[in-house]
Formats: structure tokens, C-alpha cells, sequence
DNA sequence: GCCAGTAGGTACCAATTCGTAACTTGCAGG
DNA sequence: CCTGCAAGTTACGAATTGGTACCTACTGGC
């Protein structure tokens, strides 16, 4: 292909980035995580699932995940519309990582709780 | 309003958001892995090394993952003082994760690639 | 004597972002 | 007839955020 000069950005961390912003919308984890694990949804159960979202968000959120490739939206025409949000393949490989992003969270928070269990049983004076 | 200290908002699948909310920060991940392949860096290296980062954004990242136990802030009160930053093994463990998701960017670039190469070839008067 | 460099801190400014509220279409219920 | 729900969109406004410029303290070079 272009082995000459496609102007590289010097960004060797980038296919990360892009991934990375598009976990970093303040609310997208937590919709793929609904998505997960409550299977398909229409937007009203998800917007009640998310509890606290408004509709922009929650609309920008899910456009531009679809755009990712992360999620489907299926549109059907009825009286009243119903409108379907769904993982796609790739947004089910994100599950893996999210996993294991979970997991080191959680063995952090333990980790920090034991630490402060520690401090809190003896260091009362200490400082 | 509320004169008692409310505690902000509280969700239940959250220790990957507190995760996600250190990698979020806009240099985060190149900062990470500046300090990751290139070793225990100065200020000013790191600095040179991220290449559009002002000052005052390193200076607020590094505080944070500083505070988050993934980065260790070595300072030297010598003159000029010398300042070294590097991962602590937290910090390690993060190396792992976005590994992961480097390779799945990067994945999803090149299927994203032959995509583009396949609807290039057929459809240029399509349009 | 002045400037550059090291490792930042602070003030201010512009841009982006997120929430709230109002509007949309079509039908069902009171 | 009026309201509400479905799934949004749009307008407006407030808050956060990231950049720029300027400040520190100290020393070495010209």
C-alpha cells in the first residue's frame, strides 16, 4: 500500500485513542453495560436503565457509538416508533476489555480498602 | 440548597468508571505510554516527547495519576530541581489493558481499511 | 546585566459540553 | 379537546475545561 509517506501523525498510541474516546463519553460505559447485560433495548428502558441521563445524551451517546460500529439501531415505523439499540460484534469485543477493566477497578478498591482498614486500626496518633 | 454534604451521584457498577475517568483525561494515554516505552522520564522530557501538551495539562494529569497511585513523582530539591516521573506497578497493570485495546484498534482500523479498499474499487461512478 | 532553562503556579479567555425546556408526529385515553 | 407517550430534535444557558501568557526561584552562559 503506502509504504511512502502517509503523514503519520507520530501518534503511536493511536488506534487506542480512538477506542478510548469513544469509552469516554460520560455515560457510554454504563450504556454498554445495559446493552450487555439487559440484552436489547428500546430508548425508553434504557434512558430508565441509566437513571439520571437526559435524552440528548443519551441520543448523542448511542449516534455515536452506531457510527463506531458498537451498536445497532433498529428503526421500525409503527405507531408510536419503536426503536431497538443493540450491541453489535464489535461492541461485544469491547465486553472483554470492559471485563477487564472491571476487574482491575475492583481489585484496586479492595486493595485501597484493606490499605485504609490498616492506617484506620493503628495510625489514629501516628500522624 | 442542600447544607448537608450530599454525596454526589451514586452508581453501581462503578469501579471501571473510576478507572475509565483516569484514562479519560484528553493526553492520558500517551502520557502512560511515554512513561511506559521510553522509561522514568523528567518534566521537561515528557513534556518534549507529547509534543502539544501544554504545562499546565501535564502538570494537572500527572497530578492525578500521581494521586491515583499509577505514576510516582520523584523530586529532587537540587537547582535546577529534578523531577522524575514513573509508573508504579498499578501503573504496570494498566500496560496490560491497553495493550488490549491497542490491538483491538488496531484491528478494527485495518478491517475498517479492506472495507474501505473493497467500496473504492467498485463504486467510484457509483456516487 | 540579561536571557535561557527547570518545574511548575495563577489569572484570564475562549471553546466545548451537558442539562433543561420546548417542540415534533400520530394515536390512545379521559 | 386536551394530555401523554413514543423517540427524538432544537434552542438556550450555565459550567467545565484547556490554552496562553505571565509569575516564581535559582543558576550558568554571554
Amino acid at each position: 500500500m503506502n509504504t511512502t509517506a502517509e503523514p503519520r501523525k507520530e501518534s503511536a498510541s493511536c488506534p487506542m485513542d480512538f477506542i478510548l474516546r469513544m469509552l469516554m463519553g460520560p455515560w457510554t460505559t454504563y450504556i454498554l453495560y445495559n446493552l450487555k447485560t439487559h440484552g436489547p433495548q428500546r430508548f425508553g428502558e434504557l434512558k430508565r436503565r441509566v437513571a439520571g441521563i437526559s435524552a440528548k445524551m443519551l441520543t448523542e451517546r448511542l449516534r455515536t457509538l452506531e457510527g463506531a460500529g458498537l451498536v445497532r439501531r433498529d428503526y421500525e415505523a409503527t405507531i408510536p416508533p419503536r426503536v431497538t439499540y443493540s450491541l453489535t460484534s464489535r461492541g461485544h469485543e469491547l465486553d472483554d476489555v470492559l471485563g477487564y477493566l472491571a476487574e482491575i477497578g475492583t481489585r484496586w478498591e479492595t486493595e485501597d480498602a484493606a490499605q485504609r482498614s490498616l492506617q484506620g486500626a493503628g495510625l489514629k496518633a501516628a500522624e
